[in-house]
DNA sequence: AAACAGTTCAACCGCCCCGGG
DNA sequence: GCCCGGGGCGGTTGAACTGTT
């Protein structure tokens, strides 16, 4: 059945689009067309590769299905492990980014599937429900609850780093200030300019590492020392 | 075997951000 | 600076699946 959709976002109105699960022909279709094109422009997807789908719904269907190295299947240990520890370091109120920065850290994995997973696999371990079927009808929450108290050490790393640590301390929530103070560490040193120049470290990444002690240990692996001084405290 | 209840997860929606004109 | 459209995000839905009675 060919329904009219209206798509969230920019996507154009006017053509039909078919909606539901899809099926093995159409993800071929999409799977052929975003090798021999590239992803990008999903717009115009569906009018070039003949699919009658909207443009988000390929780009999903892309991103968290038909994407090489998608990683599918039971989450390890560690995997749950680092999505427990991130989401306690990222909390709810971070704005965007949080499930896409969790899933960054967890090849293959995307942040659909992680966030599904919290949604009924972690929240129901640590007794909040998670049930879809047991659906709040509360309203909808705004994205952002606006601006945060910034913790005062998070605002010190940011001026002496670079640009990117420094959008995050702007993004500062209230949940970073008690995953920070929850995690026996403060900052000796500031950071120094090199430490964004680690390939492995994404923008967030420098200024998590310094909150959360597995993150530390991973940066240690990779890295081969610590891109910032760290001190133990409080234990 | 059938009916019902509970769970999972792919897909959709609405909103926001950002870059280009 | 403003507008528009594409892309990306978190929240939500509902079909399909699984378990229980």
């Amino acid at each position: 059945m060919v329904v009219e959709v209206k798509q969230g976002g920019g996507e154009k109105k006017g053509q039909a689009k078919k909606r539901g699960l899809w099926k093995p022909e159409e993800d071929l279709v999409l799977r052929n067309y975003v090798e021999a094109h590239g992803e990008g422009n999903w717009a115009t997807v569906s009018a070039k590769s003949g699919l009658k789908r909207g443009g988000k719904s390929c780009r999903l269907r892309w991103k968290n299905y038909l994407r090489p190295n998608i990683k599918r299947g039971e989450m390890s240990e560690q995997e749950q492990d680092l999505i427990v520890r991130m989401h306690k370091l990222v909390g709810n109120r971070l704005g965007n980014g949080r499930w896409s920065l969790i899933a960054g850290r967890l090849p293959g994995r995307t942040d659909n599937e992680v966030k599904n997973y919290w949604n009924t696999h972690m929240n129901k371990a640590l007794g909040r429900g998670g049930s879809s079927k047991k659906r709040s009808n509360a309203k909808k929450l705004p994205r952002s609850n606006g601006p945060m108290a910034i913790n005062p050490a998070v605002v010190s790393i940011g001026e002496q780093s670079n640009q990117a640590v420094m959008a995050a301390a702007a993004d500062a929530t209230n949940a970073w200030i008690e995953a920070a103070q929850n995690m026996n560490y403060y900052i000796d040193t500031p950071v120094p300019a090199a430490a964004n120049d680690m390939a492995f470290v994404s923008d967030m990444e420098p200024f998590m590492a310094y909150f959360d002690p597995f993150l530390f240990s991973q940066t240690l692996e990779f890295g081969g020392e610590a891109p910032f001084a760290i001190n133990q405290a409080f234990i």
